[in-house]
DNA sequence: GAATTAATTGAACGTTCGTTTTATTATTGC
DNA sequence: GCAATAATAAAACGAACGTTCAATTAATTC
């Protein structure tokens, strides 16, 4: 046999990528072989390769879209001219969205970093690097305007980015709480974290009462 | 050949563990194979076969010791009779110097469970639980007593151990900060981020202080 | 409808993997 | 110092891996 009826290019490379999202979530990268991924997606081994050159290249490729993904969901959200504290409650509510949505994708980013190319790791890590930044520099502006009361605004950029990627550990769609509590609640702990003033506490809380309605 | 002089089984499956420690967490459990943990050890592959009977079971033995570690760490550093701001405070200073202290073995027991067969995944897990149900705990007593202020118990227990855990990701020995300052800052933000009143906080400050000193 | 291009199969390549078996040497106990 | 045991080496096993190649068929172009 050989070609397919039916078969076409576009929706084999889509299919591709989602199954190897899901199966580098579930297994691992190295514990999926190409041939598993082949099955999952209806096809043979070798088809595979005139999609993506070599199993490092595609894990770059699914990488590097949703780091691209995150860095446009942020320039889209986040607002032209607000406060720090309406930036960072913007940034949060971002950041949690994005990854419940993509919660597969955000464990292959996170997790197979190590089985990156040296050179490939680095334009990731540069990337990640950027979106990290943009938190920094939302905390430092409110230290500086004493809308924050924060000691090491690096060291409490990366709290704030591991509690709030964390949830993607323990969330489940459809379960005790919907995404719009989560994020209320989260906005809730990093405002508290963060230690802001009374004006933007109360921002917050009428926030935490729009989201629950 | 084959027994060499000045071999050990002791020594030798020590240093077994402390390879596969290393290795796993820098390459991963799949990427480690039995051969390159052998060089590490300076022995053949052949020869590990004496102390473990299979590449997961050596994992799991990892995974389980340190999740006693852990346990036995707690054990050893919760204070007997205390209010809930003492115990966090206890809870979050052993959790952090702990997880600095073993940070690749904290690497593996968090990135390796999909590696494990059911039953022993199973088994970590049960571990993980009944520790993180030790800070519910205090949460819960913490928001009756009304020195915390707390939406949700168990979300913001997994947001303050995801925040916690995440010092392994950034954290080298020896740079900027040192882990007392880490310590510190980390026990503020935790209080903040808990709602705890005055008397918490002042206390806080004071150990903040005492630990800088 | 013939020629060209796109998509895929099936088989194979060389390598590496975890593990087992057997033999061999060092150490220990008497 | 001799028997028993502990610790390892060396070689091999079959299976699985990522990847390549040639052949084959479907879709497209003119």
């Amino acid at each position: 046999m050989a070609r397919t009826t039916g078969s076409d290019g576009e929706r084999t490379e889509a299919a591709v990528r989602e199954a190897a999202v899901n199966l580098i979530a579930r297994y691992g990268y190295e514990a999926m072989s190409m041939r598993q991924l082949a099955a999952q997606v209806g096809v043979q081994a070798a088809a595979l390769y005139r999609y993506f050159p070599t199993k490092e290249e595609l894990l770059f490729t699914l990488m590097r879209e949703h780091m691209e993904g995150l860095r446009k969901a942020w320039e889209h959200a986040r607002p032209a001219d607000a406060d720090p504290a309406e930036q960072l409650a913007a940034y949060v509510r971002n950041h949690i969205a994005f990854h419940i949505e993509r919660r597969h994708a955000t464990h292959v980013s996170n997790m197979e970093l190590r089985s990156l190319s040296p050179d490939r790791l680095t334009q990731i890590l540069r990337m990640r690097t950027a979106y990290e930044k943009e938190l920094r520099s939302i905390l430092r502006d409110g230290a500086e305007t004493g809308v924050f009361r924060i000691e090491d605004t690096g060291l409490t950029a990366m709290a704030l980015i591991q509690m709030m990627t964390g949830v993607i550990v323990w969330f489940r769609p459809g379960e005790r709480l919907s995404v719009a509590e989560v994020m209320a609640t989260y906005l809730s702990m990093t405002m508290r974290l963060v230690g802001a003033t009374s004006a933007g506490e109360e921002r917050h809380v009428h926030e935490h009462a729009r989201l629950r309605a």
